[in-house]
DNA sequence: TTGACATATCGATAAACTTCGATTAGAATA
DNA sequence: TATTCTAATCGAAGTTTATCGATATGTCAA
């Protein structure tokens, strides 16, 4: 799929407080969608909308088990989009984590 | 000011085209609003706009010199966004730079 | 103080985005 | 096969955003 993160991409994926509410939540374990639904105050349609513009963006990993489907973040992709975001806009700033 | 990075307002910063260009030209050194506009196709009430989106996220430094006002972009910010987001969603990866 | 120049703000328009209810598609089970 | 359950897609409504031309604001120079 994709190779290489976008900024642009990789920053509207984040710019929206629901998703980043999803991304919180699978950040560091599988979830199913009815999990993420049940965790959130939206909708199953509108839970399913936002997983597909973080999957379009590589931002989740997925995986199919019966009738449900997982997601969990993929933070090797996501410490990539901040490091391209860093070597680009704070390209003199030391950066200590 | 704006003390803290909120990472999704800082994503929203970010999340656009234009601004990013905007980002790129005076990511090290000092722009007037006028050399943005000659460098770039949009109008300057476009820019205008863009930059009072940076400056309301603290992503840019402000100075003025006479008629003229000067941006930059303010590193140490866009490096603590940065961190803030690899440190909430990408908390188990090694960033190496 | 008047005029010229640089930038910000205003108002309008069009496009993009978020959200939802309804429906469809896919998978397991009876 | 029919039913049930889970998640994705569709279509619509409402909101936000990007963009521009016109105008206002602020600064300097004459």
């Amino acid at each position: 799929m994709s190779n290489t993160v976008n900024s642009v991409e990789f920053a509207k994926a984040l710019a929206d407080d629901t998703r980043q509410e999803i991304m919180r939540l699978c950040c560091c374990e599988w979830l199913n969608v009815g999990e993420i639904v049940d965790a959130i105050s939206v909708s199953q349609p509108t839970v399913s909308h936002h997983l597909s513009i973080l999957r379009a963006a590589g931002l989740v990993n997925v995986r199919r088990e019966g009738k449900q489907v997982f997601y969990t973040l993929n933070q090797q992709r996501i410490a990539e989009g901040c490091c391209v975001l860093a070597e680009n806009y704070a390209p003199e700033q030391e950066i200590i984590r």
